[in-house]
DNA sequence: GCAAAAGTGTTGTGAGTACACCCATGT
DNA sequence: ACATGGGTGTACTCACAACACTTTTGC
């Protein structure tokens, strides 16, 4: 598609950029390419690239994310923009930014590998990666933006699952709170706001309903590379989700 | 800045979109302009325009929301993006949609005026928008989106207070908050728990604060244009919303 | 006095919190 | 047995809902 493509009134060129999270069972990492070309050649960066014609913002995103780091089948979301005017030093450049969700099974699953004009890839911690200056261009103000997005529909939605695998324990999902929301919790009352409080059991309230019995179903599964007591694994149980949402609103707060 | 620019690549216009809600004590509004060119020439949309390179989407969007309204001194805030392929018939456009909120008093202050291309404008009840097929390219998405982005934020910060006058009535909050969550509120327990509940005078917990006591705070004046009992005017208190943000989360949320 | 709307009081429910306690497993 | 962490019980507080009641004004 090379060529020469002219306008009247000048345009920025467009690009989107993907933060993609992921969570190894202990930390929040993101997934970023190494830059093989000036600027910024070497250092880290979203994987993200130049709109082209025929597709929309978010297919860009899809493309580019699998060209660069062979992810795919990924929910994206929009962040947000970056239009600073001097952000890119070649010429002027408007970004969208998107971001995603990614188990450990997904994020070791051998299928995300370094393509393209990607040189190698690698999984970073978050923290390091707001609290440092290892990124090119504005990209850590684009992951900034992502994690406030996501902070802020945790209590809403059930984002947390896409970030544990099918099967997960309690422990794994209440890390994931933790993290996303900086703070931490009681680990009773975070295990019966999710399961549902056993002592509901029996208990009727006077319109028929049972207490709230929680968002989560045993599997039977029990966690056995462990020196302890094992976990449970349990999933995520859309139907009493829906359920739930249906009567009244579920919220994830705390 | 018209004449040829060179690209190796091609590149979609960009524009901006203002969704601009206003509420004139009954119905939330949106500012409107009529298009006086082709195409959908007659029709209704929402200022904004073409991106130039010197300045941010921010920028832009206060810019052209300046030149085709008058509507100056907002506080912007992003809602989205619009990418169809063929959203605009003339070329590839991608466009940022902005929202802003006004009151009745800056709504119908004389300084909103059609200028440049727009040739008039108009407040259309946001309602009639979202039911029908009144806007001009994706417009109606555009205010789709910014109403979500709106009505999202509601619970947790105090965006109702940029939808009223400095001082105003805890009828008109309790309206503000019922057309923007699509719910109605019990009357006396919504009082309660802006202006703070009258029983908690004088109570004090055991670390020594005192109740939740509101947000809201009394002005002396009352309204006399009614034929019955007056409501009494309030303003909102930063101080006091200040304070309580500080100790726990305060939250605008039922 | 009556209508209409502002504002107060009172009670119950249930979610959230704190924290003590019991249970299961590997070494 | 004991260390470690999973899981349960219980009592208290507080926000919210429901709704009855009182107050203030114009006609």
């Amino acid at each position: 598609m090379e060529g020469s493509y002219n306008y009247r009134f000048p345009r920025p060129a467009v690009t989107t950029d993907c933060v993609i999270f992921g969570f190894d069972g202990n930390k929040i990492k993101v997934l970023l390419i190494t830059r093989e070309n000036e600027p910024f050649k070497g250092k880290l960066a979203l994987p993200g690239g130049f709109l082209e014609m025929e597709e929309t913002l978010e297919a860009c995103a899809l493309r580019e994310l699998k060209e660069e780091t062979g992810v795919t089948e990924v929910r994206l979301r929009e962040a947000g923009t970056l239009s600073g005017i001097d952000r890119d030093p070649r010429t002027r450049v408007i970004s969208i930014v998107f971001y995603s969700l990614l188990n450990s099974d997904r994020m070791y699953s051998g299928d995300i590998i370094a393509q393209s004009d990607a040189k190698e890839i690698s999984w970073v911690e978050l923290d390091e990666l707001l609290s440092g200056d290892r990124l090119a261009f504005d990209h850590k103000k684009a992951v900034q933006m992502a994690f406030a997005n996501l902070a802020g529909r945790l209590n809403k939605e059930p984002v947390a699952f896409e970030l544990l695998n099918d099967v997960f324990t309690i422990k794994e999902l209440q890390r994931v709170y933790e993290l996303l929301l900086n703070r931490s919790f009681d680990r009773a009352n975070f295990h019966k706001k999710m399961v549902g409080d056993p002592t509901a059991k029996g208990k009727v309230k006077k319109n028929g309903r049972k207490k709230n019995t929680g968002i989560l179903t045993d599997t039977g599964e029990v966690m056995k590379d462990t020196k302890h007591k094992p976990a449970k694994y349990y999933i995520f149980d859309l139907q009493k989700y829906n359920e739930l949402m249906e009567k009244e609103d579920f919220n994830f707060g705390f």
